[in-house]
Parts: structure tokens; sequence; C-alpha cells
DNA sequence: CCGCCCCGGC
DNA sequence: TGAGTCCGGGGCGG
């Protein structure tokens, strides 16, 4: 166990994996590439390596992930395709797995990413290559937002260079065939299931878990297996508000709205305006369905291939009050905007379903524009009481509402709108309880539950899928469901759920395209790495993993090339954001540079006063923030952020994060740039967190600049902890801290006393030999399990042993990973052929 | 206002 | 497939 292990081990033994590393596992493993292979050999067999060795190939294979893009293609090889004669005009290349790799130089890419995002899920978009996938699910959503099979099929083989693999079109037309035909329908506050075909819902009642939940009426006297027929409703041009009339601008190519004569061809089927129900004046079946089995039905459906669709036909529905509410004449929504509400209103009602739209790109002008457009009562879930207000606000500030049509039901505030119709904004976590309620809470629940919602707007759609807040869709009758969010990632593998929770994702834009187009700044994302000095990173090497994180937070280096970032910002006039996870980090280094800082326990007023200062006040121009800045504050804009630590790989903080700095634009002299810093210290397991949490921004096209040297740090003057004396009384504050930190924790657990007592003291004997002591320390150890495993990790120091340490996480999360992509459906396809 | 509990996210 | 960390939030009762 005291040598490190190859490839083949750390993947589980799984053979099918040796040298098939995929480009999720971390930086070793990211050196798969054919050219690189030589690499991945070292590791496996020439371990252990001098350390500088090591860490030269993780720069190597972490520079080569972030500067190249060929890292997508991983292990595949597509040069046997068989190209067609006319290849060169056409953008794309699709492999028999569903993946579609997109030229994004080609003059028609544009036009055929807009396609692709309809009916394929993106995984990963640099600059010129991108990579789509598809998967039942896309092709679920395709179908949802009105396109056909032979669509999907003839629009793919036209842009395509190669002809589409057979199992492909079988893929499309199993996905698609029994896709959309089913709906889910609220009437009258109780739910049914609607087809214009009814073997289909025959077939469906078959199932063992939907014919439980079916409901037999007692009105209705053909009781015992007949099902409902009616006339399906007819509705047609919709418009959505808010789009601005076309002006014909000279300055404009006209590619924008003609282009190419060839490309009007290509396009011309994938229209949104379509008849896209051919069965639109026949007769509908339905049966109807337990409200509390919905959630089970619809995620049985999905299983049994017949996805249910959800649709609200808002025109005509003459039951429930209309709300009078219109955006102000002046309120113009922007073209991604129109687009993304394109997909929920195509077909003249209203589709649930989700808009991924990146953070400042006026998400929540969209939800009102939609709530514009349906004109009934909505009710908008939130996740802290501070977006309850500002949705508030943005309402009032957008359309025409009363301001005693929207009422606002929080802890604080338990407001009922007056009127018939009206709009209610909320928390998840004040739906979502299942404890105690005040009375008034109660009240409030009554009058939730008691009606009907046209429209319910979720805000942050990526925390529905948490057990409690999940609840909110059984609670809530709502006939429109609307999911928002800039980042639809989760770390466990519940994303997915939102599928059935909520509906299809109907648009994703694309971060680049829409900063090239200036409507989001324009950010340059760079990693510095800190090495650690010698004496904190001793101390590293000598704690167990736990108390580590303060050592490589509190890296002098770190906190010297922060200094000088803030200063070389600061004087370039931008406003800057300090992210620490850490608190105690957060607070030593806000006191030290002398600096505000918000984090938990800062109190309300403290923090608008801060924030208002940072806002106004032309002396302070950073501010420290902890995670209370990720979700729930509201935060003024900045155009430069860096990051101290932050723990653990969260995609979605790292996105969220930055996200905070797109709004920034026209601020400075440079336009739309703005900064993004993280500061790593070299050597640590901060690296390889570091490299997970980037990974969503790297899909999106961002490239991480690695920097391992400031320029002019060097000259600069008075940085704090520049003399050994004022970093060694850092390390021992540091340390002395963590240590009142461990007495707290022996109360509760009197083990970690002894292993870390027993570390310390047999680390201390070693002094400066612990790396050549290594492999035999360990391996000769004679120790109970307990103890080696806290060697191993005090020992390890190296980077790859730290990447030994997190490799099984991740290979776990892997195969998560593998599992979500064979689908029932996948299977069944793999399977037939 | 504070402390408590539960919850989310990693 | 589970466990355990810290930090933060919301809601409620005292």
């Amino acid at each position: 166990m005291g040598v490190k292990r190859g490839p083949a081990d750390m993947d589980g033994g799984r053979a099918d994996n040796v040298n098939r590393p995929r480009r999720d596992e971390g930086p070793i493993h990211t050196v798969g590439e054919p050219e690189d292979q030589d690499i991945d050999e070292d590791f496996s067999g020439k371990l252990p390596v001098p350390r500088h060795a090591t860490m030269d190939a993780v720069a190597r294979a972490h520079n080569f992930q972030r500067d190249s893009v060929s890292y997508i293609f991983g292990d595949h090889d597509y040069t046997w395709l068989p190209l067609k004669q006319d290849h060169e005009s056409r953008p794309l290349w699709i492999t028999e797995d569903g993946h579609i790799i997109l030229e994004g130089f080609s003059p028609i890419a544009e036009k055929a990413i807009d396609f692709l995002i309809t009916i394929a899920e993106p995984v990963s978009r640099p600059s010129h290559i991108h990579e789509y996938k598809l998967t039942p699910y896309s092709l679920y959503a395709a179908v949802s937002v009105g396109l056909e099979t032979e669509d999907i099929i003839e629009v793919l083989s036209r842009l395509s260079k190669v002809p589409v693999p057979e199992s492909i079109l079988g893929l499309i037309r199993d996905c698609t065939l029994s896709y959309g035909k089913v709906k889910l329908v609220l009437k009258h506050n109780r739910y049914f299931v609607e087809s214009s075909h009814p073997e289909m819902l025959q077939t469906l009642l078959r199932d063992q878990v939907i014919k439980e939940s079916r409901l037999v009426g007692d009105e209705d006297p053909s009781a015992g297996g007949a099902l409902i027929t009616g006339r399906a409703p007819i509705g047609k041009d919709l418009t959505i508000p808010g789009v601005k009339k076309e002006i014909p601008d000279p300055n404009k190519p006209a590619t924008d709205k003609n282009g190419k004569p060839g490309d009007e061809e290509i396009f011309a089927v994938v229209g949104l305006d379509r008849d896209d129900d051919d069965a639109e004046n026949d007769d509908v079946h339905s049966f109807e369905i337990s409200s509390s089995s919905v959630e089970t039905v619809k995620k049985r459906c999905n299983e049994l291939d017949y996805p249910m669709l959800e649709e609200y036909d808002f025109r005509n529905d003459t039951r429930n009050p209309n709300l009078d509410i219109d955006l102000k004449p002046i309120t113009v929504i922007r073209p991604y905007q129109e687009k993304s509400l394109s997909k929920m209103f195509g077909n003249g009602r209203a589709r649930s379903g989700i808009i991924v739209l990146p953070c400042g790109a006026g998400k929540t002008l969209v939800g009102i524009t939609a709530a514009c457009t349906v004109k009934k009562s909505t009710l908008v879930l939130c996740t802290s009481s501070v977006s309850v207000l500002q949705w508030k606000q943005q309402f009032l500030l957008w359309c025409n509402i009363k301001p005693h049509q929207i009422a606002m039901f929080t802890s604080d505030q338990k407001e009922k709108f007056l009127g018939e119709a009206g709009i209610v904004i909320s928390t998840y976590s004040m739906v979502a309880n299942t404890r105690n309620r005040s009375h008034d809470s109660k009240k409030m629940m009554d009058f939730l539950r008691g009606r009907e919602w046209g429209f319910l707007l979720l805000d942050e759609v990526h925390v529905v899928p948490a057990n409690m807040f999940r609840k909110v869709l059984t609670t809530i009758a709502a006939h429109a469901k609307l999911g928002l969010t800039a980042t639809l990632v989760r770390e466990d593998e519940k994303i997915d759920d939102l599928n059935f929770l909520i509906g299809p994702k109907l648009y994703e834009a694309n971060w680049m395209d829409l900063a090239s187009k200036g409507h989001i700044a324009n950010v340059q994302c760079a990693e510095i790495w800190c090495p650690m000095t010698p004496a904190f990173y001793r101390e590293y090497l000598r704690e167990s993993s736990r108390k580590r994180t303060l050592l490589y937070v509190m890296n002098p280096n770190k906190f010297q090339a922060c200094q000088y970032l803030i200063r070389y910002h600061e004087e370039r006039g931008d406003k800057i954001i300090v992210f620490s996870d850490n608190v105690y980090a957060l607070v030593a280094y806000a006191r030290k540079l002398e600096k505000p800082f918000i984090y938990g326990e800062t109190s309300q007023q403290e923090r608008v006063r801060i924030l208002q200062n940072f806002q106004h006040n032309p002396q302070i121009n950073t501010i420290f923030l902890s995670k209370v800045g990720d979700t729930s504050i509201d935060l003024p804009e900045a155009t430069c952020l860096i990051q101290v630590s932050s723990h653990y790989g969260s995609r979605r903080q790292e996105a969220q994060r930055l996200g905070r700095i797109l709004r920034a634009k026209r601020r400075n002299d440079e336009g739309f740039n703005a900064f993004f810093y993280s500061l790593v210290s070299k050597d640590t397991t901060e690296m390889y967190y570091s490299t997970k949490r980037q990974q969503f921004l790297i899909d999106q096209g961002y490239a991480f600049k690695v920097i391992t040297n400031l320029d002019g740090m060097d000259q600069e003057q008075d940085l704090v902890y520049s003399t050994p004396a004022e970093q060694l009384s850092l390390l021992q504050t540091v340390l002395l801290a963590q240590e009142s930190e461990a007495d707290l924790n022996d109360d509760v657990e009197p083990d970690a006393d002894d292993l870390t007592g027993n570390t310390s003291r047999r680390t201390g004997a070693g002094g400066g030999s612990v790396f050549s002591h290594m492999g035999s320390s360990m391996a000769g150890g004679s120790n109970g399990a307990k103890r080696s495993v806290g060697g191993l990790k005090s020992l390890s120091g190296a980077d790859d042993m730290a990447y030994v340490e997190y490799n099984k996480p991740v290979s776990m999360k892997d195969k998560d990973r593998n599992r979500g992509e064979h689908h029932p459906l996948f299977k069944k396809h793999w399977n037939k052929k």
C-alpha cells in the first residue's frame, strides 16, 4: 500500500478503463491525449517520482486542459468516419454514441448552435469546437418545443459531414415516437393524464404504479376503466410582450435575419410557430390521477418512455381569473430573452420547463415577462428572503402591477393580495416547511394550497431537487411551471430529476456568446499558484487533512498575492470582492489588509452599511465576503473578484461567483472586461478542488490562465508578512487557532486527539526527511488501520498522494455519471442493436 | 433579540 | 452508497 498505484487500480480495477482517462478525472488523468500517453505510463510505472517532476506533469496537464480544446475528443478516434463529399461546408460530426462535434468557426455555426441546443445537451463549448450530446432528455426537450422526429433527422443529416449513424437514427426515432403525445393537465384543481392517442393511455394504465395512482371519479358512471373524452382546445397567434418592433438596421449585415440563401433552406423546418399538434382538433382522452401521486406518475412515465408534457392553455382558461398585468411600455426584452420565451410559448400555450441564463443576463425579466404573458395568479419561489424582496421590486420596476397585488410570504411578512388574482412571492423553505407552523403561516398555506395557480415561477431552480424543496411541487397546484437558473448543475445526481419535476430544459444561453455580443461582461480568468512557504508547508505535511485547510489558506505567499492584486486593481479603479469560505481566514485577511468584511454573523444593518459604502464611497473599493455572498446578498456590481479560499469542488459556486462580475460592463475604460482570480496554494489539496470547480466555466468556454508568478510582485514594497519573523508569528497564530479548535472537538471525539498527538510527535522527530522515509514508514508501519490512514495523509504531501486521497470520490462520481448515461432508453436501445 | 432546530450544499 | 465537516439560511418559540 505504500506504493503509489497505477491508473488501473485508481479506477477501481475496471479493466475497460485502463488508459481510457476521462476529462473529469483531475489533472493527472487529463493527460490521456494520444501524444501525451507516455506521461500516463510514467505515472503507473515509475513512481514514486521526484516531487518536482510530478508537479511539472501536473502543471503540463493543467495547462493542457485549459489551453487546448482537443481534450474534448479524449480517447475517441473519429478518423474512421466516412466523410461526405461536400463535408467542408457542413459544420458537424456525429458519432455512434450520440456525441456531436461542431466547428464553431463555420459560417453557419450560429444557426447550427440554435438547432443543436434544441435537440442536444451542450457538453463543452470552448471557442472553436463545441461538443454536444444527444440524450433521451434532450430529445424530449426538442419534441416539447415543437420539433418532430423527421425534422430532427433531416436537419441533422444536412448539417453533418458524415452520414448520421443508424444507431442514432434509431435513437432519435425511439425517443421521439412517444414523446409529446401524453400530457399532464390541471383542471379544476385536479390532475388528468391526457392524450389524443387512447392506446397510449391504455398502455400507461397497464403499469402497476400508474394504475394505482388513478382516481376513478364518483360522478363518472362508467367507472371501471373508460377514459374521459372531450375536445381539444385551439390556440394560436400569441405575442410575447416586450418584444421590440423590428427596425431594419442599415449598419447590420442582413445575415442575422436572413442568412445566406442556402442556410434558410436548412433551417426552414425548424420554425417554432408551426402547428405542432396534428391532433389539434381531434378528441382528447384522459384519466384522472391523485394530486399526491403526480410526482410518482411523472417519474414513472419518464421511465416508460412516455414523458408527460405539461402545457397550459391559459388563454382558454376561463375558470381562473385573469390578472391585469403587463410590461411597462418602455420595457424591452433582449433577443435571447425573447428566444427563450418563444420556446416556452411557441405553440400559444405555456410549456413547463427550464430556462438557463447566466447571472446578470436578466433572468428575472424573463420570468416577469412570462408572468405578463400568462396573466394569471403567479407564485414565485426564491431561496432567501432577500431575493423575495428583490423580486417584488423587479416586478414593480418592469411591469404595471399595483403594489397591493403583490404579496410577500416569509417569516416576517405574511401578506395576501387583494382581489381575485395576484402575485405571491415566497421562499422554498417557507412553502416546503413540514414542521410546526405559526398560526399566520398556517392560514397563509391554506390560502396557497386552496387555489389553482396559473404560473409557478421557480428561481434558482437547481435547488428544487433537494429532498425538502421538491415538496413544493406537490403542495402547490400550478398549471405552468418555469424554472430559472444560471447553473443547471449539482454535485449530486439529482439534476436530472428536474425533467419530471419541472419539465425539459427549454433554452440555455451560451455565456461566451452573450459576452461577445456585449450583454454580459467579458471575464479574464486566472488561477494563481502560490507556493507554500517552507515553514507552512512543513506544518501542512504533518497535519491531518482536516486541519490543513487553514494552513494553505493562510499561506503568507497567498496573503501577499491577494494584497498585491487588490492594490493593482484598486489603482485601476476596479471594485473588488474577495471571497473566502473559511471564516477564520476571512477575518484575518480583512483585518490585516484593513478592509470591511461580511459573513454569516454580520448583522443586517452592518451588511447594508458596508455594501452601500462599497457601492458609493470612492474610498471603499474592496470588500471581503464569506459564502453569504454566494446567494443571499444583493451585491452591487464589481469588476474584479478574488477567491482566497473555497474548499470542495462546487462548480455551481464557482460559476455563481463569477456571475457576480458579469454585470460589470461599461464601468471601466476597457469597456467590458472583468477579472476573476483564484488563489491556490501550490502542492496542496486545493489544487485538486480548484480544477474541479472550474469545470463548469470551462465547459462554458472560459479559459483559465495559470499564473505562477505575478509580474511586479517582487518589486512591491510593504507587503504583509514579508519577513521571516512575521511569517513565523503568523504560523504560530494559525497553529494556535487550530489547537483551540481541536480542543473543542476533543470533547466530542477523544480519538482525534490521539491521532494528532501521534502524528505530530512522529513527524517532528523525522525532521526534514519526510519524503525519503515516506515509502518505508508507511509500508512497515505496525499501527492499526486508522493510524496508517493518518500517516498516508500526513506524509503524502506530494500532489500525487493528495490525488490518491481524492481519487476515490471522483471515480465514484464518474461511475454515477456513467449510470446516468445508461438511461433506460439508451439501455434498451443498445440492447436492441 | 437570541437560541434552537432543521435543512442545503460539498 | 453512506458518512461527516463547516457555514449559512429560514422559521419558530422563548
